[in-house]
DNA sequence: CCTGATGCTTCCGCAATTCAAAACCGTCTC
DNA sequence: GAGACGGTTTTGAATTGCGGAAGCATCAGG
């Protein structure tokens, strides 16, 4: 029964490896130094490793490391069988299409959401390929949705990842408030993200629920506050509730995100 | 200077990620033990740190592994780093509009062709997230357009890891045939896909060359034998190279895939 | 041309992790 | 209830990983 026992190289890899790909350009190894929790030798050899496994990619001239195409492969395999998406997909084609409206697909991963598919109704362009992306839970509207219907200890465990940083001046600080308006949250079945992530942009956002009522993602419709109002997102309440209630049919036969203990 | 230096543990997990992604389902250690070249604990071991690690994700009722969704969120730094097809994307969107046919952006990993972007004209569905998909690169428009122009190590390299199953009728079966056709890709600048790695789908592809010369990868127009004869793709092939030619020029400053000696 | 600063790379002895044989346990089958 | 099968745990040996310290390049200013 161990908690937070670090398990060994890999665990120390894949936090450089995270580290890397946080920075969001190539880096040098002398800044990741900063910030490491290595001491050189060892994340040099670190870095080497990664490298040697195309996990990174090394820029010789500019002494650079950078996420490696690997990772990409990988990704394709992941998002096809790991991601709610697959099954998805022909649900919230159809909502867009019919709403007209952005809708997002989310699924929570160490107390991250992560969007695992997008869809854009009108402007062609853009929509391709942001998928992967990753947010905070406790200030979106999907984010919201799962927190609300997880397991009691899974929750607290969530809670206890969320950053409550201040993005707005709307966003959550601390827990108990969190933790109260999740309730309203389970209560009512639907969440909104009222501009806490950015000034600007609000979103409608329901839990996608299997049948033994387990959470295993959410969708939401994205605006801008110059487009919609939060009343006027609510009137998308029952479209999106029922694209949310099928989606959560056909998942149930599906994986478990293995929340250990 | 260490050549074929396994690198430890790390190396060892990522293998077994390999393993449970090639699988493209969830599997069993039992299944994983019959291919694996590690003995069951030591397997059993990697499996509970990547799982831990969330690289994978376990079905506590059917205890099968499946990749995790780490690996879609470490993905999209991957690909909007590591990747041509941020820098791409426009021009393929617009050769894509004007040529209305569909384009694939491709990349070399490890002697696999790693797509990393594509384009349908048409049918507006099925285009999205098959990027990430790994195919060989002997039997590919794309991947012989790569290996025409790599380094002549690093093709040599390259071609050792051709693995030259014969996928159809007219799939090269040794490197002998593939290299005399490398050259003349190389000399003429375009490379075909005739038939090579499915039967009825044929392409044509372009790679995608720096000012330095150094090929970064590739793009192609593939198609049905229904829709056009090779000899119909060939008046693509001004369209093509000229867009393979501006990706070039942009693609200057750019992330070397450090093959290693 | 020297000198100091910076940052990458290599050495190497110590110690911690990893390894895998063997044994154990839970479940399912006949 | 015996046997088979697959998953899990234990454990001593030893391979690896670790990281302080020293060694190199490279560059800037004197």
């Amino acid at each position: 029964m161990n908690v937070v026992t670090s398990d060994g190289t890999v665990a120390k890899a894949l936090s450089v490896l995270d580290q890397v790909t946080a920075m969001g350009r190539p880096v040098r190894m002398r800044e990741l130094l900063e910030t490491s929790e290595f001491p050189k030798p060892t994340l040099y050899r670190l870095l080497q490793t990664l490298t040697n496994q195309r996990m990174l990619s090394y820029d010789k001239e500019q002494q650079t490391y950078a996420p490696g195409i690997r990772l990409v492969s990988l990704a394709h395999s992941a998002w096809s069988q790991a991601s709610l998406a697959p099954i998805a997909a022909p649900h919230i084609s159809a909502l867009a299409a019919s709403l007209r409206e952005a809708i997002h697909l989310a699924q929570i991963d160490n107390g991250q959401v992560v969007f695992v598919d997008k869809r854009q109704a009108s402007n062609r362009f853009e929509t391709l390929a942001r998928t992967g992306q990753v947010a905070p839970a406790y200030c979106t509207g999907v984010g919201k949705a799962i927190l609300a219907h997880l397991s009691d200890d899974a929750q607290a465990q969530a809670l206890r990842q969320q950053a409550f940083l201040k993005y707005t001046g709307a966003t959550h600080t601390s827990a108990e408030t969190l933790l109260r308006e999740l309730e309203e949250i389970r209560a009512d079945g639907i969440a909104f993200d009222r501009e806490e992530h950015e000034v600007g942009i609000i979103s409608i956002a329901a839990p996608i629920l299997t049948n033994v009522g387990r959470v295993v993602g959410a969708i939401s419709i994205a605006t801008a506050t110059n487009r919609h109002t939060l009343d006027g997102l609510n009137a998308f309440r029952p479209a999106l509730l029922d694209c949310a209630a099928l989606i959560g049919a056909e998942a149930q036969s599906w994986q478990s995100p293995s929340v250990p203990s």
